[in-house]
DNA sequence: GTCTATACTCTGATAGAC
DNA sequence: GTCTATCAGAGTATAGAC
């Protein structure tokens, strides 16, 4: 079912022009791509591109969900080490690809607008994060933080890192990120509480991006 | 000396327009304010605004360069208790002024370019920031964190915390952070070292935002 | 489904009068 | 120093042919 004739071309087409335009964007950066650029990256007209999204706010959000869904099949599930050093490798990664990380600021910020497509989709990504690894970590978390606290924390380093790298290329995402995560984990619980509950986070990323 | 005439006007206006500028942003938000809406807030034609700045991207800065000013005499001199408890009330202020928040953060994205006026500035910023903490804390962090990756942190978190917050507002920002620098002090030293360590973060933040 | 062509809006920037 | 007027350009979106 749901496979008839145009329809389902349309769709694969979809998936085919942003399985593009993220290739693109990785590869050669993101310099204030326009609707245009990516059309001809992707080999079609302008016109022709806007064909199978309704605006140019709409397509790159989907480019960046589709960034979502390969991050999570890529570093999460392949070999099955998820969780710190699947988001560990999640970043390494993004420290090859400025044009995605710059897109995925850019749109942090313009997302800011409620009208934004993106708006809906970063308050989802966002709430899948924080249950994650508050349901991973329950109620083992003994003199610690409060889990969706830690959650926020934990995004917000990774976000800011990047706005840093952005502007310096020499900043230490990686190092700098396991600094944190070390020390953090050091006061939870001996144990490790801390890696436990990070193996939840990137399942629910990937929910979230399939989901809304 | 340095006050001849025109020229001392001129900077005397600037200076002006600048506080202008920061007040409406701060009041009624940053909906993409472009040069024409800055110009019609402080009373001037767009031409006549572009007399004293080279261009947008300049103005902007300056703009924000203007903030970190007021941030630093506002919330970290006037009543002696800098550090940790200043930065805090910084972030507090920003809660209450979305537009200069997102102002801020659209520049650390688009400051990327090492063309752009900002550049320098941000990466200055930063390093002032950095140099703050390494030399209020110096050999003070026995089994503690480097400083220089400590003050990354804060400020990523900071950073990538406002970006949630445009998002959703409901953010605590200033609890969040709380709650990270509880924890990070605890294990520094128990005489709070990372406390200590923030005492010279704003001052210094005063310095790179004058120099540059 | 895709293209060509175009319309329209914005915005930043400049020239020149006053 | 400030304004009016204008330019040039980018960029999105749409209409209509094929």
């Amino acid at each position: 079912m749901a496979q008839r004739g145009s329809y389902a071309k349309g769709v694969a087409k979809r998936e085919e022009i942003l399985e593009r335009a993220l290739d693109v964007i990785a590869r050669e950066g993101y310099r204030g791509a326009s609707v245009k650029e990516i059309a001809d990256a992707v080999g079609l007209s302008q016109a022709g591109l806007l064909h199978y999204f309704d605006s140019k706010e709409q397509l790159f959000t989907e480019i960046i969900r589709k960034r979502d869904e390969h991050d999570h099949v890529d570093f999460s599930v392949s070999d099955g080490a998820a969780g710190r050093e699947g988001l560990l490798r999640v970043i390494a990664h993004n420290a090859q690809v400025p044009g995605l990380v710059e897109l995925f600021s850019r749109l942090s910020v313009e997302a800011a607008d409620p009208a934004h497509p993106a708006h809906d989709y970063f308050l989802e990504r966002s709430r899948g994060l924080r249950e994650g690894i508050a349901a991973a970590t329950a109620s083992s978390l003994p003199g610690g933080i409060d889990p969706d606290t830690l959650a926020r924390i934990v995004q917000a380093v990774v976000d800011g890192l990047q706005l840093q790298w952005l502007i310096d290329p020499s900043v230490d995402m990686v190092g700098t990120l396991e600094v944190l995560l070390d020390a953090l984990s050091s006061m939870n619980t001996p144990t490790g509480a801390l890696d436990e509950a990070l193996d939840g986070v990137l399942d629910d990323q990937r929910s979230a991006a399939t989901d809304a």
